[in-house]
DNA sequence: GCCAACGTTGGC
DNA sequence: GCCAACGTTGGC
């Protein structure tokens, strides 16, 4: 089993969206490095979803992977928003992952109780100028972070 | 809305 | 292969 975190502005999708969808597919990631954790995530592994450009900037609460990274096809679609004209249709250089809602945390861990936990120092998303938008975590720091969230 | 930090692109 | 220019991310 293993953990990530990741991003997403709630205005476009938040963990409310999730918890009343259920499952999302994570399409529209245009990144390499985001690219390839997503083909390192297998079934059940467990995910921080975190708001990012919010009022209330933070993680949210926790889903799983329910389905293993996937061609996204929106790269395929000129109308989709992050349609890649670079790729030839049917390329499967872009992938995504469905995710299933697991927890919408009671309030917000947000960015500064994360950088005020020492234990969390190490985390990458809290690293100066990172911007990737799913990176691992630890198990530790997964569970730390479920903690916060109870407090 | 600003801007620092980063990834990507493309000319050479 | 270098690097300047550009676009994007995301906190503030």
């Amino acid at each position: 089993m293993k953990y990530y975190l990741m991003k997403s502005e709630p205005d476009c999708y938040s963990i409310d969206d999730l918890k009343k969808d259920k499952t999302t597919s994570w399409s529209g990631v245009r990144n390499y490095q985001a690219r390839n954790f997503m083909m390192d995530m297998r079934k059940g592994d467990e995910i921080l979803f975190y708001h990012s450009n919010a009022k209330e900037i933070g993680i949210a609460g926790i889903g799983n992977i329910s389905k293993e990274a996937y061609p996204d096809h929106t790269a395929w679609n000129p109308k989709d928003e992050h349609y890649d004209a670079k790729i030839a249709h049917g390329d499967p250089r872009w992938q995504m992952v469905d995710v299933r809602f697991v927890k919408k945390f009671p309030h917000v861990v947000t960015l500064d109780t994360l950088k005020n936990t020492p234990s969390l120092k190490n985390m990458i998303t809290l690293r100066k100028g990172n911007r990737l938008s799913i990176t691992p975590v630890t198990k530790k720091e997964f569970e730390t972070i479920v903690k916060l969230s109870e407090k």
